[in-house]
DNA sequence: CGTAAAATTGATATTTCTCAATGAGAGTGG
DNA sequence: CCACTCTCATTGAGAAATATCAATTTTACG
């Protein structure tokens, strides 16, 4: 489903009380930087299943998700779909060296990001070295997570995905609704067979064994984790 | 195999006559800078399977690789690896966020790295914006990379993993070596396995797969492309 | 309510792995 | 210089994990 976004009325938002104020790429910027950036970004919805943009899009604008989640992937020529990671309030999207995007993003459930055009974002970091330190962090986290994910991809069992997938996007919730045993899934169960490399059909399978086994419940639209610890040991650290 | 590595007397090395001094993160210095910078780095070397640093351990050192090819790999506890990627002169190691590293990375064959201290180097980047987007720039490349290797790990079959390894590898050697249809191998097959997912005992094969069908030709420390564009549609993009 | 989409479950097929044996090349010491 | 040994690579046979195909069941939504 490609879409263009709904931009909403600029009135009413304000940096200083945006959801993701302290942990976002913007946390470098001091009270008076932020009421120029506040300028330099424009809210906009996007509706579930909707793209916000494609690979190998030019990139025009770079983006702050404020709200929902997102999912990143790229696709081979057949269609086979592979998902790089999953999006969360807080993440920068858009950044490369191309010039082109290289994976697309679609909104999972409703979406808010902050869209930046890239000439003026460019522009502002430019003499704002400690953005560009705070976007190069951003940089180095996400590709420390990418090399976390290829071990996975790579040299883990169904079981030990799934398990290892749970715990981590259980963690990852944590700076957004707190230590929980419930995790919320609001991505399909495509969309975790295609983030892990598996079929629709083993994740299937495999919650339904882990469920039998006593490690967790399904619920409806997540997982309860009934003996986090058990899943902590399928997951093979 | 874990070793120090042997410093090279300092003398008679001069960054303006580097061999990565065009590409590597220092390609952003200008003359000036660059004879200060000189006096951060020292040369080290180390032999064939020598580690030059390891996961978790405490970062105190960044790395430019000068010459030679260096594997980076995380195990898991039961001693399972994924190599997270290949490193080849120019490439800059040891970026992280928490302190630590995030893969351990050995020598394949001798290899040169210039070593700078993590504090010095900190303090050379502070008040220098253009090394900082240097870096930012090589580590969204990076993270490009980890994303394509993600697809290949998650998606792809074998024969496509082998082919798709080839020919990335070919062109990544193009910058050192020119284009050609020879292409060297200097990891072994296990590394080989263990960068695309699969056993030692499926690249075995696949490989041999490939020459029977007269795609490659199997020729001492590496491949032969006889028929890229058969290798070409066998990686599927 | 009724229809479509998503998820589950089962039966079978295929790919890749595992285990085991063999072969080839590099370095060593007699 | 050659046998020896060690490591690495290749090959084969069988096993295991996961994919594929097909049928329900469940949930979502108009």
């Amino acid at each position: 489903m490609k879409g263009s976004g709904v931009t909403i009325e600029p009135n009413g938002h304000f940096c200083s009380d945006c959801a993701v104020r302290d942990f976002a790429v913007c946390s470098s910027l001091d009270p008076a930087e932020l009421r120029e950036f506040e300028h330099l970004g424009r809210r906009v919805q996007f509706s579930s299943g909707e793209t916000v943009f494609s690979e190998e899009d030019i990139t025009t604008s770079f983006y702050n998700l404020l709200e929902g989640v997102m999912r990143l992937y790229k696709l081979l020529p057949d269609g086979r779909r592979q998902i790089v990671g999953f999006a969360l309030p807080g993440d920068f999207l858009g950044m490369n060296i191309s010039g082109r995007h290289n994976f697309s993003a679609d909104a999972i459930g409703a979406v808010t990001v902050c869209q930046f055009a890239k000439l003026p974002f460019g522009r502002f970091i430019e003499d704002r070295p400690h953005l560009l330190r705070r976007i190069n962090e951003l940089a180095i986290r996400e590709l420390s997570q990418a090399r976390d994910h290829m071990v996975l991809l790579g040299r883990r069992s169904a079981d030990e995905k799934i398990a290892a997938f749970l715990l981590c996007w259980r963690e990852r919730l944590v700076s957004q609704k707190g230590v929980s045993d419930m995790v919320p899934l609001p991505m399909s169960r495509q969309d975790i067979a295609d983030y892990l490399g598996l079929t629709i059909e083993t994740v299937s399978r495999t919650f339904t064994k882990l469920e039998r086994h006593g490690a967790i419940d399904i619920v409806h639209g997540g997982i309860n984790l009934l003996d986090p610890a058990r899943v902590e040991a399928l997951a093979a650290a």
